[in-house]
DNA sequence: GACTTAATTTAGAAGTAGCTTAAATAACAA
DNA sequence: TTGTTATTTAAGCTACTTCTAAATTAAGTC
């Protein structure tokens, strides 16, 4: 439950819900943090058994456990929405302030 | 999200989902923690709009708002078990340990 | 007004989460 | 072996959360 808590976590877990993908490839989606800080959160989310690990390779594949989330898969789409929309206010709000200047 | 996140809201939560309490009773039922730091955890659950006061006299009732809680009902109701499950496990394992004593 | 009861706010301490940088591991290639 | 790429671990820092104790507000009673 805390592991969903943190909006990360949540962005990551987003990332791997439809595809498989590995750290490199989520280290470099989100960017805005370090590898290891996405790593860790990787770690917090297997864990709590939210995504399944597999390796092959030097490469360490991600998927998100639907069948583990369950009933929490609601709460996701819900948030992840909810975000969204946060994301188009702050542009909208952003392009107001530009048409002041 | 993050408002149900703290085991110490979820009990909060619990108390306030049937009906309707005063912040004295609940401070009374939790025990294990002092009066201020329920209040304060009433607050976080008001702000995030999980919960509804009601003040009358020098009373403030609290309430889950089980309309906003909407499918985050079904992820409580799996935790509050789960957790009632653990008091059990952990209640079994206390038997068991007297019982070899 | 002074007092009591109900509850909150404030201030501050302790613990924890999430991040960063630097170092380490692990698999593979030359 | 040495080097390269993919990823994690370790150590340390900062910010946030949750708690306590003390002070404060707010409503009602004498």
């Amino acid at each position: 439950m805390e592991a969903i808590a943190s909006p990360r976590r949540r962005q990551i877990l987003r990332l791997v819900w439809g595809a498989e993908r590995s750290a490199g490839e989520i280290a470099s989606t989100v960017r805005d943090v370090s590898w290891p800080a996405v790593s860790q959160n990787l770690r917090v989310l297997k864990n709590s058994g939210l995504i399944t690990e597999r390796r092959q390779g030097t490469h360490r594949y991600y998927k998100a456990d639907r069948q583990a989330l369950g009933p929490l898969e609601v709460v996701l789409r819900q948030m992840w929405a909810r975000d969204l929309g946060r994301l188009r206010q702050l542009a909208e709000e952003e392009a107001g302030k530009k048409r002041h200047d």
